[in-house]
DNA sequence: GAATCGATCCAAAGCGCTTTGAAGTATCTG
DNA sequence: CAGATACTTCAAAGCGCTTTGGATCGATTC
């Protein structure tokens, strides 16, 4: 069913069919629901196509995937991440479409090629990376963006959402330190990615501000596996001056390293603490009532669901100024921190 | 730039420049280097909207993303799939466009609107329940589509990729069984789940073989939360007549029911084996040389890629009979898994 | 009673592409 | 050299919608 046949069905024109169901004034209250249920009844809709070519605007907006050069990691607070804004998108009525990226293809590419196929009103920008280069690109390309994350070292205006992550980790840091724990781990994501350089930073002025000097042995980037906090904490175990707390990136390493906690025979919370960050992931929940881990919070999920609504903000309103939203992570205290043995 | 720009840039009808970006033969060569040659260098690309209404075809695959209706859950798979199946659909000039399920939307409407909406060629359906009532509706809304998994009870014919979860189930159990283990739990997916059912029965059927009886104490059907893992394990661990083996449906349950096995001072491998099924998340390896858990091992990754190159094939040629491919999981033996305690 | 007006509704153009049916050129035959 | 045979290229229609610029008509105003 289209709209000429809807139309000729009802004997009106399309012009008066298509402004009933858009909700134009132009039409008596009484032919606007005979429209509408006709359209019910045929289960009429129109075609998105045809309506964006109509229109200039796709009703819609991409989310590039990144996955990790390395290890074609997909990023797992990915899901939830949609979810949020998936909700948000259902909502306005706009469609969501995905494109992963492949290792090999140009990421610049896959942007410019979604403005020139007119493919979407807008992208959201994921992992963003210190000096982010998709920002000015984005720019350049005059498509709408807003980004999950910041980009340290860019200075052009962007929109954005974050969590404080140096804030989050400054905080975990100083917890640890009242606990009486002086030698402090940190397991922390890939030194590129823009959170962790700023978690690295919460976490190191934290130290120095108590008089302590970071110390590289005890500091990791790599991508946030569970293997990953594993090994790193099986190794640092084996140090003479083994650390007495662990600070992870992300619940994932954070049962790596409970893991590797265990396998040395030792326990979580009394020989080791570890803080980790917890994005809330649906299916990794972190604990019951009594957290396992003590953790700074911070639903990715809220943080898709916001920052999508952002995003269509200013697809409504081009001329609007950038907008920031800075979420602040709750600590909630679990069971695996503990005084610093002495 | 669009079509019409472009081909007055060359001096040459919109017909003739579209036929040579399309490679139709009746454009001579020098003709089509000089095009293409221009569409590079004004970054020139067809809009897929006109594109998809000249052509009838959307140019897109949708997945409608369930959230369980319970905890929100989206599906940790998700990501892995999404991104194999997105290789294939990029290769293949496909758009994926994602809709995820609220709540309070009934599922039906998703697909309905989809399909009147001509957003999408056809879809991909997730999470297979037994007599999933989806598949009929898409065989009547004559809309293209595969599944991912299998839909026991539904009799008509439809295209599906699996793993085979009962020889997976059936295999491990048998593999406890010969390591002398006589009293098996099994943490499973919620029952209504198509694969959860097909698991339980390769496992029933086992310990059948076997001279066992299964025991509905020592089975549960649960949201695959690592708390699920967690909190089933360390009931379980409390029986008196306790299990020495535990068959988790997914690693992330696996490590739930490992922690709970530390916590209750045992050793998993020793006091207590595990077997998981393992989807082979791209942040969730099972281990690095030798695996910590033994485990069924199918990777949900190539089954995205593989699934979504059949859902094209079909789109492609609409008349093909139904396809189906199964996977036989392989059984890597790690070491979450000894002979029985005496 | 003519002029004005608000309320409805419509014909037709246009969005950017593909594709049909024809036409214009060379190049070959015999 | 007329007619046939490729090769190339093109004008125009059509995909399903929105939107502009009227047209129509009964009601209101002076």
């Amino acid at each position: 069913m289209n709209l000429k046949e809807l139309s000729s069905q009802l004997g009106l024109s399309q012009t008066t069919v298509s402004r009933a169901l858009n909700g134009y004034p132009e039409v008596s209250e009484s032919t606007r629901l005979r429209v509408m249920a006709a359209a019910e009844q045929f289960n009429y809709a129109p075609s998105t196509r045809a309506k964006g070519l109509a229109t200039g605007k796709a009703l819609a907006i991409g989310h590039v995937i990144p996955t990790s050069k390395t290890h074609e990691m997909v990023n797992p607070i990915f899901g939830d991440f949609i979810a949020g804004a998936g909700e948000e998108y259902a909502r306005q009525g706009y469609e969501m479409i995905l494109s992963v990226l492949n290792n090999d293809d140009d990421e610049a590419q896959v942007y410019t090629s979604l403005k020139s196929r007119r493919a979407v009103d807008g992208v959201i920008v994921h992992a963003p990376k210190m000096d982010d280069s998709r920002i000015k690109l984005l720019i350049d390309l005059d498509l709408p963006f807003v980004v999950h994350g910041r980009a340290s070292g860019v200075s052009l205006p962007y929109s954005w959402l974050d969590v404080n992550n140096r804030s989050a980790f400054h905080r975990a840091t100083r917890f640890l330190y009242d606990l009486g724990h002086r030698r402090i781990a940190l397991l922390n994501g890939m030194e590129q990615m823009d959170f962790a350089m700023r978690r690295r930073r919460g976490f190191e002025d934290a130290l120095r501000e108590s008089g302590l000097t970071p110390d590289p042995a005890l500091m990791f980037a790599e991508e946030m596996t569970e293997d990953y906090g594993y090994a790193r904490t099986s190794e640092l175990l084996k140090l003479d001056a083994r650390p007495t707390a662990i600070l992870a990136s992300s619940l994932i390493t954070a049962l790596g390293a409970r893991r590797a906690i265990e396998d040395a025979g030792l326990k979580m919370g009394r020989d080791v603490s570890i803080i980790t960050h917890d994005d809330r992931l649906s299916y990794l929940r972190n604990g019951g009532d009594v957290p396992i881990f003590t953790a700074t919070r911070s639903s990715v999920r809220d943080a898709g669901r916001d920052l999508a609504a952002m995003l269509l903000q200013i697809i409504a309103q081009p001329d609007k100024s950038p907008m920031h939203t800075l979420f602040e992570a709750e600590l909630t205290v679990g069971q695996s921190t503990g005084p610093a043995p002495t």
